[in-house]
DNA sequence: CTCAGATCATGACATATATCATACTGATTT
DNA sequence: AAATCAGTATGATATATGTCATGATCTGAG
């Protein structure tokens, strides 16, 4: 997840977005042509929400978090992001600004596009358009899930889905490094960072879970799943 | 919003998908051929939340209302539909499932177009599948605005820009009439009916609207507007 | 007209959750 | 080792909001 070498062609690179292997040759040479690669250190902003959306950018190594920033500076954090996703938005479809903002958590290799020549290659690729759509769309499946969780579950539920969040979707085992803060658990959660220390105590008491401030250990996926779904 | 003459043809209905547009005339009478027609009863389901996403459907005349059936039967409105407008939701390319049920609020009347028909379209025109990826992202961003809005602002201000919702997006007056109860007023802006009930009673103390149980008339739109955006 | 069922309204109360104050811990610097 | 600083932890308290109980009002069916 930390390498960092340099992407010699997109023909060659398996990190950067699934959709691709629906280009041509010509295609994805022309996109190779139009990319610019940039490496991000932890905590510096790869997307500003808001500012204009002028490329797509592709995570190639590394972890971002996907956030929005809302009203009087609280933070929404949507999701993670890892290599082969596609950050962009769907503002740059609306109102060619950036929804979100973007920022590495670890360092971050990363490729910007320009939407002129993504642009191009959709008209021009019918498959790739429809990976386009599939997407998008998928991301917006995911956030209508997020929305029931956030707005219908108890923090009790919200907090365990994190957790299995990261377990399933980042990680993929049980045991795994806690890269967000308990402020940052919070803004993902929407809850404030105190009643996050206080529900990952009960979690701990419990034995459902054993965490420290950087690492945390499911130790009983059963429960965890039941107080994700019962809310 | 209330008309109900059938439609002749898709080449001279106007209420359907701005997108359909950008079809050439044989496009166009293949979507017309592939077309059922239905009409639907104040409080019929349109829509069922994960069953079989079949169909495309657009609403030719009425009004509908698109939500999420969560947790406990809880239910969560995600916005009005009118005209013009395509349901399907995100599900339909990602597990084929319908993600939010509809269910009609006035008469309704709608066109259902199978889904390989539209795909084969989408393939065959690039402008149609850009319009299709315009469309997505739209309703994206939209739900990325209401995530903030329900999670981080506090009742009065969620139920204030309901409000200024049909005004400004359904009904374009600010006396327009109230066609969901307390309860689904609640089911829209994440609240209880009882706390939807008191804050009108607030708003109407404060001379900020005049409501009955059927309507409502905006006084004071900039108090309206402040309360919205200040949470 | 009258009855029944839904919706609306309102007050008393319960509870989830945020906020505030304060202290603790661990890392980094001096 | 002392000092700083950010993150973590915990208790006391405040507040937003939901729940429950009850009555008023409206609406449609017979």
């Amino acid at each position: 997840m930390y390498a960092e070498n340099k992407i010699t062609s997109c023909a060659n690179c398996a990190r950067c977005w699934n959709n691709f292997r629906n280009l041509t040759e010509e295609e994805l040479e022309l996109i190779n042509k139009n990319r610019y690669e940039a490496t991000f250190k932890p905590s510096e902003i790869i997307i500003k929400q808001s500012s204009p959306a002028s490329n797509a950018i592709f995570i190639i190594s590394g972890l971002a978090k996907v956030y929005m920033e809302g009203y009087s500076g609280k933070n929404l954090i949507l999701n993670l992001a890892e290599h082969s996703t596609l950050l962009a938005g769907p503002g740059a479809h609306v109102n060619a600004r950036y929804t979100y903002s973007v920022a590495a958590i670890t360092q971050v290799q990363a490729c910007f596009i320009n939407f002129d020549t993504i642009r191009k290659v959709i008209s021009a690729n019918p498959g790739f358009a429809s990976g386009f759509i599939e997407d998008l769309s998928e991301k917006s499946f995911r956030l209508h899930q997020k929305i029931l969780n956030l707005t219908q579950k108890k923090m009790h539920g919200r907090l365990a889905e994190a957790l299995l969040y990261f377990a399933d979707n980042i990680f993929r085992s049980d045991e795994f490094e806690m890269v967000l803060s308990r402020q940052e658990l919070g803004e993902m959660t929407n809850m404030a960072k105190e009643s996050v220390v206080r529900i990952i105590g009960e979690f701990e008491n419990e034995n459902i879970i054993h965490a420290t401030p950087r690492s945390v250990k499911i130790l009983d996926r059963e429960k965890l799943l039941v107080i994700s779904e019962k809310g």
